[in-house]
DNA sequence: GGCCTCGTGTTAGTGAGTAACATTTCTGCT
DNA sequence: AGCAGAAATGTTACTCACTAACACGAGGCC
């Protein structure tokens, strides 16, 4: 490898653990991007190298190429939000064993403060074209729209289980969580709750 | 009606007005808050007192309430996504035929310029609580995650059909791609075409 | 008419993000 | 190894969104 994207990839990661230990030490709006740029010994011309806004920070992961691969994975016979729904299931298994606080307190972030919950609409659209990848066939160019709301629908009921981890401070179990909202779309009538 | 308010919508509305029309000549990211404020004939703390952000100017409208109540309206032993497909198409029928074009100049606008973009997920956020509070009976406290689920994904397939509009340069019909993105939700398949 | 509240304008400030240029650091070639 | 070119980084200075504080003026209330 090289020793360009070395170093480059230490400055990342240097960065967003400073942040995120700023944030968690003093919140996130009274912390400035000069002081993590000086915790992390870079210039804050290096910060907006790595992370175009200091949103991104907190806002950016790299879920989507396993999404879209896992989706891929899941038989073809099976309806769409099937697919989405096992895939999720099994991806979120991998982090969700060994970095469960991790992503409570990431999450917990992203809900609480303004500016990130703001954003992480974009977070979904990422995940729901990953989505649209794992279900199209890799020559197609252009998702169809039944694909691509489909996408989107999985993607928000997914979305919709994380807000309710949250919101109950992480006490229920999050793969719970997603059945529950995955279970919702196929069979869905008001006033219904599970017995 | 108290003079002041009436002022403060009449503030308002000039704002709106003239920031749309200078986004329209010279650009979104090329017009300064500082410069529709003068357009409109107020301070640039009055705009801000008006509408938080700039981004704002774009992205407030007040179709919550009407989709709210039309879901409520619509008969409660159909299954949920149903009926929130029923009441979009109610309410978007009433505003789409007099303002197809403006509604699709909006439209464009919030998915082309990435500030806007990037906060379109708020628009579906409160599209999706209202969907919520038109579902579940008005002395509820907090809905299902069941419910809360369905809605996000309504939103979320709404939301796809006004994309798949935008991208065709609005040559389709707005309604016929929302009624094909909604059918996509309850009976789904890869690959999938109506015929 | 006089108090009093509330919206507005003015000013000055913070901080995110960008542009331009100098400087250092790596890479490729001989 | 050493040098030329390229690329990342730092420095400086700037724009602009957004906020805090206070002064002012126009309604509302008696």
């Amino acid at each position: 490898m090289d020793q360009r994207t070395r170093t480059r990839r230490r400055n990342r990661a240097a960065i967003q653990e400073a942040a995120l230990r700023l944030f968690q030490r003093q919140g996130y709006e009274a912390t400035t991007v000069a002081q993590i740029a000086r915790e992390a010994g870079v210039s804050h011309m290096t910060f907006f190298r790595c992370f175009p806004t200091k949103e991104d920070v907190v806002l950016q992961d790299e879920y989507d190429p396993m999404l879209e691969e896992l989706v891929r994975e899941q038989p073809a016979t099976l309806p769409a939000v099937e697919r989405i729904h096992r895939a999720t299931l099994v991806g979120l298994g991998r982090v969700y064993e060994h970095n469960r606080e991790a992503l409570l307190d990431r999450s917990r972030l992203l809900l609480s403060i303004p500016a990130l919950r703001s954003r992480v609409g974009e977070n979904l659209a990422s995940a729901s074209t990953a989505f649209e990848r794992g279900l199209t066939p890799p020559e197609t160019t252009h998702p169809t729209l039944e694909v691509r709301a489909v996408a989107a629908a999985c993607s928000a009921a997914l979305s919709a289980a994380v807000i309710a981890w949250v919101d109950t401070d992480g006490e229920g179990e999050l793969p719970e969580l997603v059945d529950r909202a995955f279970l919702a779309l196929r069979a869905s009538s008001p006033g219904h709750h599970r017995s």
